[in-house]
DNA sequence: CGGATTGTAG
């Protein structure tokens, strides 16, 4: 289409044209076709030379020729130096594209909002922030702050930058907010851990007279799989089956990814099966929905069906396939495909692997081999000690366990988490003067432990329990009712967890009772507000500690309920008393 | 002439 228009204008042959279309992107090609431009006196032509230049500024190896070439263009328009600047920002070159828009100034060439969007995405791409700022107010200067172009750009830029309060402001500022400035103030909420802001502003778009489009579906599903919002994660689904849209890819695996993270992995695999085209991502999905709740058979079973019909697996697959292995006791089968990685696949184990095998044989016990391993490795990274002081931590081995802990302070002394899980382990050893020791460092070090919250959905609201923060929700009718069910509990045989004397010095304030941990004033406002049938879910950010492990076991008992719990590696079934998990985390 | 937004693990 490009090569009529260009016939039409251009009193030169086409035959240059179709020799620069058949030089592409490659160098030599493109110095012979210009050299031959020269001959024919066809150079004069700026469709031609802008031509040229583009090709030129589709690869990297070419791009210094691109750029010696916009210099030696007699008299360059907007055109070229905006494509010029596009197709830099496209191959992911910034500088660049900040080149050729200077050349662009000299040349004394108006820039355009197009000229701005471009410019910015390519900020926004390698996260330049500054630079992005820059541009921001040469767009200012140039008069195109009301562009809605220019402002989702803006918005994503700051967004992708973390400067979420920046963004929000470009965002509001917008007279007419397009599809993609919601979708990119949506996703970068969620993308910076706002989940709960994403949806926020999800539920104000459904009041705008912009209808979301896929890439919101993807954004307020990825927010809903962090808060763990199953309902309205269900609602998406239902609005994008009603409203007849397609699930491609990406937004299929949202939804795969969606429901494995809200507890409900049965519904994403009827979503897995519903797929039509499926990568890798989509496999992983699913893959990895099964591994965090324990279902090891049914990670293996999606793993053999995409080794005879789906693509191949990539590192991230073995990353999932290992933990559900670890996740589910699965040592030998873990091992296989350990090797089978390297061996069949040429996937070289990279951190996180080594990570997975550590936290596969401490949990099942194999000490020895798991600190072995760790020995082995060239630089054992603080996720591989921490590995490690996890699993002695769960198989109360303390010498071990404080050399391990050791270690990873020694690698990451600031870490506050490795302090408590030090701690952690002389509280096992019943070494309390200690435990009072690595707290007065912390004090001293002035570390932070991290706060510890639970997020429980009632009513398609999500509402966040926190040591820190109390909301008004929670009522003394709350605490009452917890008390309550603490002493039925304690009735029928439950008694606090051993650990419980040290888990306060653990994730959460140590000035608040056990039995005021985030999950159990979660579960116990849950109970009240929700019908006696329905399923309990929770989401914790940190790992449950042994003694609310236990009392929500008793408590599914005593209230016959299904409880279920998301905390930081994995879910956590309870129903008539007993743990999905086994007691297995 | 053409643009800005979207997924997988830990």
């Amino acid at each position: 289409m490009d090569k009529t228009n260009n016939s039409r204008s251009s009193p030169f042959p086409s035959s240059a044209y179709e020799a620069l279309v058949r030089a592409g992107p490659r160098l030599k090609q493109l110095h012979q076709v210009h050299a031959h431009l020269i001959t024919t006196g066809a150079h004069r032509s700026l469709s031609l030379l802008t031509k040229l230049a583009i090709l030129a500024c589709s690869s990297h190896s070419s791009i210094a020729y691109a750029r010696k070439l916009s210099v030696s263009i007699p008299n360059p328009d907007s055109y070229l130096f905006n494509s010029l600047i596009r197709f830099s920002s496209k191959l992911g070159l910034l500088y660049d594209a900040v080149f050729f828009y200077n050349r662009m100034l000299f040349s004394l060439i108006p820039p355009s909002n197009y000229t701005f969007t471009s410019l910015i995405k390519s900020c926004a791409d390698v996260s330049a922030v500054k630079l992005g700022k820059s541009v921001h107010s040469h767009a200012l200067v140039n008069g195109f702050m009301s562009d809605s172009f220019v402002q989702a750009s803006l918005v994503a830029l700051y967004a992708k930058c973390g400067e979420l309060s920046v963004a929000r402001k470009v965002f509001d500022k917008m007279r007419q907010r397009s599809i993609v400035a919601w979708n990119a103030m949506i996703s970068g909420y969620e993308q910076n851990g706002f989940a709960k802001d994403a949806v926020d502003l999800f539920r104000l778009m459904g009041k705008s007279s912009v209808d979301p489009d896929s890439a919101t579906f993807v954004g307020v599903l990825s927010a809903c799989a962090q808060l763990g919002a199953l309902q309205l994660g269900n609602w998406v689904h239902d609005y994008i089956v009603n409203h007849g849209f397609e699930l491609n890819v990406v937004l299929g695996t949202a939804l795969i990814n969606m429901y494995g993270r809200c507890g409900d992995v049965r519904k994403g695999r009827v979503v897995f099966d519903a797929m039509r085209k499926k990568n890798v991502v989509a496999w992983t999905a699913m893959i990895s929905g099964y591994g965090i709740h324990g279902y090891g058979k049914e990670a293996m079973e999606v793993y053999k069906l995409m080794q005879c019909n789906g693509p191949s697996p990539n590192e991230i697959t073995f990353v999932a396939m290992l933990s559900a292995c670890a996740h589910a006791g699965m040592v030998n089968e873990g091992r296989a495909i350990f090797s089978s990685m390297r061996n069949d696949y040429g996937v070289v184990p990279g951190t996180e692997h080594h990570v997975c095998m550590v936290d596969m044989l401490g949990r099942a016990g194999f000490l020895n081999e798991a600190y072995d391993y760790v020995l082995k490795l060239k630089s054992p990274t603080p996720a591989v000690w921490t590995a490690m002081v996890g699993a002695c931590k769960m198989h109360k081995n303390f010498d071990l366990g404080v050399e391990a802990a050791e270690k990873l302070l020694a690698i990451e002394p600031e870490n506050p988490g490795h302090y408590v899980m030090l701690s952690n382990v002389y509280a096992l050893a019943g070494k309390m003067e200690r435990v009072e020791k690595v707290r007065n460092v912390m004090i001293k070090k002035r570390l932070k432990k991290h706060v510890g919250y639970s997020i429980i959905e009632v009513d398609q609201r999500t509402y966040l329990f926190s040591m820190r923060d109390k909301s008004n929700f929670v009522t003394s009718e709350v605490y009452r009712y917890l008390d309550e069910l603490m002493r039925k509990i304690s009735e029928v045989g439950y008694v606090s967890a051993q650990e419980s004397v040290l888990h306060e010095l653990e994730e959460e304030e140590r000035e608040y009772a056990l039995r005021y941990h985030s999950e159990k004033l979660a579960l116990a406002f849950g109970l009240l507000k929700t019908k006696n049938e329905s399923v309990i879910r929770i989401v914790k950010n940190l790992r449950m500690c042994e003694d609310c492990h236990l009392a929500i076991k008793f408590i599914s008992r005593v209230t016959n309920r299904e409880i279920i719990v998301r905390d930081k590696l994995r879910f956590h079934h309870f129903k008539d008393g007993v743990c999905t998990c086994a007691d297995y985390w």
